[in-house]
DNA sequence: TTAAATGCAAAGGGTTTGCACCGGA
DNA sequence: TCCGGTGCAAACCCTTTGCATTTAA
């Protein structure tokens, strides 16, 4: 059952329109920027996940004066925002990525170091278990379960 | 259900003995040094997890000779040998702690900031059904899972 | 006009590395 | 004696901060 989605990672849904995002900027006080432009880009051009230091590299790779302070500040005032949000990949580093996303969870087997994505009924369905046995909604998608997988535990 | 473990870390089991550790190590042609001895001694009087950075902190406290290197250099080697192991904080920091340890896993809600441990019959239903779904030997243990606690989502 | 955002440069903080010396076995 | 471990110091890498300047609105 794994099998199918292993190493699968699909596009993100569509992302709010420049205005939209341009229009919840303002209502905060905020500026519509084209650093920020720029970042959004990036990230959207990432249908997974992107450690601080790869957004980094990305936008100056398009626009060598954007700098890594900005990048930073950006990054966590969009996922202020509601923009964007981040997750902890197998060593914990921080990844980016565009909201909203298909909710789904993040398995890495230790043994053969292949990884995986869950989702729909399956994460829908450990989601609720959570709920169900400790009264606790899960955010699936913070974080990379670890563990051994079926094919290995076979193998021994 | 949650109310009952939270914010409880139990003590670890007792460590093996210093000349079992002493024997593992040879047998690998590893040695026993103080300084290993020292870092084994810290672990052990923290029944939970700790950075890096607060084991070299902890062993300069009582040793100001031991150095940063020493102590991440020992650290990788112990988990190695398999009587150390770490997971990871909310933040992604890892966190080490000594083996072996009562399987648990960590539950932390985003907007209480509380922090449960779920462990026993709990910890295993919750193994067992990652296992039943998908075919997954989860580590729990491993990493800290965001959510949302029950409390919170009742109060809003 | 004005305050949010940016660029720049420096500081920060913990981790990692190279190398000479030390010391378990 | 030998080679694994250690201390030391520098390098590293990315993130964070202060401040003057720019710029969106």
């Amino acid at each position: 059952m794994l099998g199918s989605t292993m190493q699968e990672f699909d596009p993100p849904g569509p992302p709010p329109t420049w205005d939209s995002i341009r229009e919840r900027l303002r209502e905060r006080g905020m500026r519509w920027t084209p650093q920020r432009r720029l970042l959004l880009e990036v990230l959207a051009e990432r249908s997974g996940h992107v450690t601080a230091a790869e957004v980094v590299e990305r936008c100056r790779a398009r626009d060598p004066e954007v700098t890594p302070s900005t990048v930073h500040r950006t990054l966590e005032a969009l996922e202020g925002l509601g923009l964007v949000s981040h997750g902890h990949g197998i060593d914990g580093t921080p990844e980016y990525h565009l909201l909203p996303e298909v909710e789904h969870g993040h398995l890495y087997c230790r043994q053969c170091r292949k990884a995986w994505e869950i989702r729909g009924s399956e994460a829908a369905a450990l989601a609720a278990r959570f709920d169900h046995e400790l009264g606790f909604e899960v955010d699936l998608s913070h974080v990379t379960i670890v563990g051994r997988c079926g094919e290995c535990r076979v193998a021994g």
